[in-house]
DNA sequence: CGCCAGGTGCGAA
DNA sequence: TTCGCACCTGGC
């Protein structure tokens, strides 16, 4: 099927800028993701998404909803410039970038693994996790494996959970998933409260509930600081401690820093700079 | 080999 | 409160 474009849409980036873990570059530049219930195949032709999925139900809104796109940017967009028009240039330059809405309970568990760890080395947990306790579906002649529900990794013992790569984290996702944990309750609750929350879960420190709250429950007042923020935020403003930093850009940045410090990081990435 | 990667928990000062 | 250190795993 073909999606419409209202607005601009980077497809590129918002896919590949780190967001996403279980995604693949085809060979005509297409993305195949797997999402909770389906695995779709997109690419952007000027401004219409052809979208390929292994499950047509209620399709164009589940795709929207993934990649935010009936969230208003530009309103955004103009907010951001309205605090520090400095930032013109990244905006610019970023504007088409969408933060994601990634399930919640797969969100959780990918930043549980992203403590002291490698991108290619979350994903292959990710995808072992997925083989032993996900869905196996057929798409375009390929097997993929829908990540698994709670109940399914109920039946994970922390060896299991070792042996499908989670390493010495093992123990922190088993405690989370035999927790009392409600995934639904944190939409309720301030951002403050949430990071409050995540945080009291061993294995859950301030940057991996950011992460959590940013790209799978739409607070876009929170902000990970990674080893990146820490390096730019010393380069270009002479600021350490998370503390500091986190003042300084809740300052500087109000309620969208996440989305800002993601231009920020898109730009850069790109821009060398 | 040692070091590091989208950090975090823990014990010692 | 802050500080230093260990930590599965895999790539270099």
């Amino acid at each position: 099927m073909t999606i419409k474009l209202n607005n601009y849409f980077d497809l590129d980036s918002t896919i590949t800028c780190g967001q996403i873990f279980r995604y693949e570059i085809e060979e005509d530049n297409s993305y195949t993701v797997i999402l909770p219930d389906r695995v779709i195949n997109v690419k952007k032709v000027n401004d219409e998404l052809i979208v390929k999925s292994s499950n047509d139900n209620n399709l164009e809104e589940v795709i929207k909803e993934y990649f935010d796109l009936n969230e208003d940017y530009e309103s955004i967009n103009k907010e951001i410039l309205k605090k520090d028009n400095d930032l013109k240039e990244v905006v610019d330059y970023s504007k088409g970038l969408k933060i994601i809405n990634e399930p919640k309970f797969e969100a959780i568990i990918s930043y549980m693994l992203s403590t002291n760890n490698s991108v290619p080395n979350i994903k292959s947990a990710l995808d072992h996790i997925s083989k032993r306790y996900g869905e196996k579906v057929l798409f375009e002649g390929k097997e993929y494996y829908l990540f698994p529900s709670r109940e399914s990794l109920m039946n994970a013992s922390t060896k299991d959970l070792r042996e499908v790569k989670c390493g010495f984290r093992d123990q922190y996702i088993y405690d989370l998933i035999h927790s009392k944990l409600d995934v639904d309750s944190i939409d309720n609750m301030t951002t403050k409260e949430a990071l409050d929350y995540l945080t009291s879960y061993k294995g859950i420190g301030i940057k991996v509930a950011s992460c959590i709250l940013l790209f799978s429950y739409k607070k876009r007042d929170v902000f990970p600081v990674d080893t990146w923020v820490k390096k730019y935020m010393k380069e270009k403003y002479n600021i350490e401690g998370i503390d500091k930093i986190n003042n300084f850009i809740y300052d500087r940045y109000g309620e969208y820093s996440g989305v800002i410090l993601q231009y920020i990081f898109n730009y850069n990435r790109n821009y060398g700079g």
